[in-house]
DNA sequence: TTCCTAATTTGTAATTGTTTCAATTTAAGA
DNA sequence: TCTTAAATTGAAACAATTACAAATTAGGAA
């Protein structure tokens, strides 16, 4: 996403989207929290401010911007979307026991090797599931 | 998996796992259908030869599979779990026009390195999405 | 083999994340 | 300021999964 801060309006018209209220607080939501929120936690954080907030319009909002490809969406977690804003190629771990979605910052080689299958490829995750430091840390281990 | 043809019950009892009927289906369905199916692909599937099964049994037995590491689940679609027979280590790529998930054989390079960040791995998944080969044949392209 | 018991299966109901939809409101161009 | 298409809202529908209690069963013990 990489937004000079408080541009967000600009940001929008730039890419087609018409600028609203709800619009504006999700996008700082989802620029200010890189802990990759799913759309409940987006809900509820900014329904404090906003009472009249609707769900549908978070969903609404998520699904405008992964369209205009502006967010990822991230499937790592077995029961619900989490949303991430884009800011350089980076790969993903989950951890089972706190929940925490950690980034991963190494690179891709496989890209290359999957095109040559002859597929289109839009979208690259890489997806890892374990323990994270700071839970190994706690329990001393398995 | 890789089981030899019909020691599903061997297979089962070796991982310490009661044999059952159901079990004894499940595991024969995962082991001969290799295109990640999903628990209710399973369950209507199943449910032609036995229509005494139950949803919660499918639930149940990949449950029990997954727990003692003889399947995987997929987290590649964004409504689903999909089920995989653990041959070798591989990477899916998802087709966003027809749904299919494809192997993908490519070695992963980043277990080292993120390994390094002092958490502990279990899973290892690479997504990738796009329009398969066919689709593309089929449409000309975009 | 029969009995026993803990584990499994079953079906229903509940839950959760997401989508649909129609009515109301609103952004932004004329 | 007017107009209109687009966005927001809230309720209801949906789909995947889980919880739960009752009935059944696998497999070891007698």
């Amino acid at each position: 996403m990489t937004v000079a801060l408080d541009d967000y309006a600009l940001f929008l018209r730039k890419n087609g989207i018409k600028v609203t209220p709800q619009r504006l607080e999700i996008l700082r939501y989802l620029d200010k929290n890189r802990n990759h929120p799913n759309a409940d936690m987006i809900y509820r954080d900014l329904k404090k401010k906003n009472p009249s907030l609707s769900r549908t319009t978070v969903y609404n909002t998520l699904d405008t911007l992964r369209s205009h490809n502006l967010i990822h969406a991230l499937t790592i977690s077995e029961s619900e979307l989490r949303f991430d804003s884009i800011i350089n190629p980076h790969q993903h771990f989950l951890c089972k026991k706190c929940g925490e979605i950690i980034d991963i910052e190494v690179e891709c080689p496989y890209l290359k090797e999957v095109l040559q299958g002859g597929h289109r490829i839009d979208e690259v995750h890489g997806y890892f599931k374990g323990v994270c430091k700071d839970c190994l840390a706690k329990e001393g281990g398995s």
